[in-house]
DNA sequence: CGGCTAGTTGAAGACTGTCAAAGCCTGTGG
DNA sequence: CCACAGGCTTTGACAGTCTTCAACTAGCCG
């Protein structure tokens, strides 16, 4: 009888996307420190700039150091999903590394800069890097499994009010207002990484404007009412 | 300018989930080997049993063995998320290496036989298998993103598809037939992992076999004609 | 046999996608 | 400085897929 019917300790809900974020954010910083007397090789990049794309061969890895990064996989027959926004703190090309070539494509959404890793010989001198890219993954993984949860069983309006608050979560664990987003992507990005189509996110956002509970200029959002977003996460009953 | 407008060398779209599988079969399967000479502890289990829930102290990583399992993922509001079906050669609780506590539910489907291994122990007396897990936790992030990419984009008639075909592929990797399948969840479940509900999941299996390209006989599902299959997958555009 | 779970099928409705048109903003070039 | 082109966003009308609700069947076990 192995661990049958114990005590279900619940993560809750909304920690789910937010407590990821904020981990990874502190692991991160601490992998900046990590790194902070390393020689890296660093590189700017500008909007539109693809870093790598799916199937060349994997040469280094990317520690964003300042910009906005996309993450995208495509199918052969031209589907495209958009798999993550990447900042400050977060690795581009870590899901491939067991593999020669990049498994995905990362493109920059505006100007930033990143910070080249050589992988193999961090992993050799540092001790604790392994550890950290061990925990990342793992994170992505925990990351990933909360958006198909909400992609999977949320309705086109909570997807969006998830994503914002996935969003100004991390905003704040990097320092900025949680309540004044500045979004760096199209609508028509937004609503591929949130299965839904453009116009269904203008839709979204122009109806909780139209509520009151967020102001919407073009990609510049803010947060008007915290609370009644939450009210509508929870309220609107899934689609499921 | 960096890798800019370089050439695309695309992974094909069918390669995307049967790559992953493939590739995961054969790491784990020297994960086995590499594992044999160790005294690990088993465990057998039994249907609709709970191997570990989300927020119960981690203790082991467990390696499938035998049987099949699933593991999900729950919101605090009831929401649930199947994230993938587990089956010999798989591990449990990857997820949550570098937290206290697992970070989803655990449970067999059947009958079947786990092994636990002792995560940090192995890693300091086994030189090769900490890259051994760094690669699943990328092969899993990968296979996740695949899904992402299905879910995201498919029709109902093009997941059940790819499923199907995901599971033939697997099954084929541990030795089986493709072509014939015993699946071990319900219609329901199988639903919750392709964002479907259990109806849509019977009406499109009902309707494959109306045209000829399945059998089906509750649980046990024979793939008649591939081919066909496959055109069913690439004809029918993208519902996006 | 009765109750239960799992699966199948039908009809109606909701949500979101599709198609279309128009407005907006920005950068470029005259 | 203004005009224009192009990409992005917004909004509307309509259609389609999938969900919801419901009834019914089948298999299993006390």
């Amino acid at each position: 009888m192995l661990l049958d019917s114990a005590a279900h300790v619940e993560p809750s809900n909304d920690s789910f996307l937010a407590a990821t974020s904020n981990g990874r954010a502190q692991q991160t910083r601490s992998l900046e420190q990590l790194l902070q007397s390393w020689p890296l090789q660093r590189r700017r990049v500008h909007a539109k700039q693809y870093i790598f794309r799916a199937g060349q061969p994997r040469h280094a890895l990317y520690l964003v150091h300042a910009g906005f990064f996309k993450t995208a996989v495509i199918s052969e027959d031209g589907r495209e999903k958009i798999t993550g926004f990447r900042m400050r703190g977060d690795l581009l090309g870590l899901d491939a590394l067991d593999m020669p070539a990049y498994a995905c494509d990362a493109m920059a959404l505006d100007t930033g800069e990143l910070w080249e890793l050589p992988y193999a010989q961090l992993r050799d001198e540092l001790p604790q890097f392994q550890e950290r890219i061990t925990a990342l993954l793992a994170g992505e993984i925990r990351r990933d499994w909360g958006w198909m949860l909400a992609l999977g069983t949320l309705g086109a309006d909570q997807r969006v009010i998830t994503f914002l608050f996935d969003l100004a979560s991390r905003f704040e664990g990097l320092g900025f207002s949680p309540n004044h987003l500045q979004l760096r992507m199209t609508r028509a990005e937004l609503g591929n990484f949130l299965s839904l189509t453009l116009e269904t996110v203008t839709r979204v956002l122009s109806r909780l404007q139209a509520r009151g509970l967020i102001a919407v200029a073009g990609r510049e959002i803010r947060i008007q009412d915290r609370h009644g977003l939450q009210t509508v996460l929870r309220d609107s009953a899934s689609c499921h």
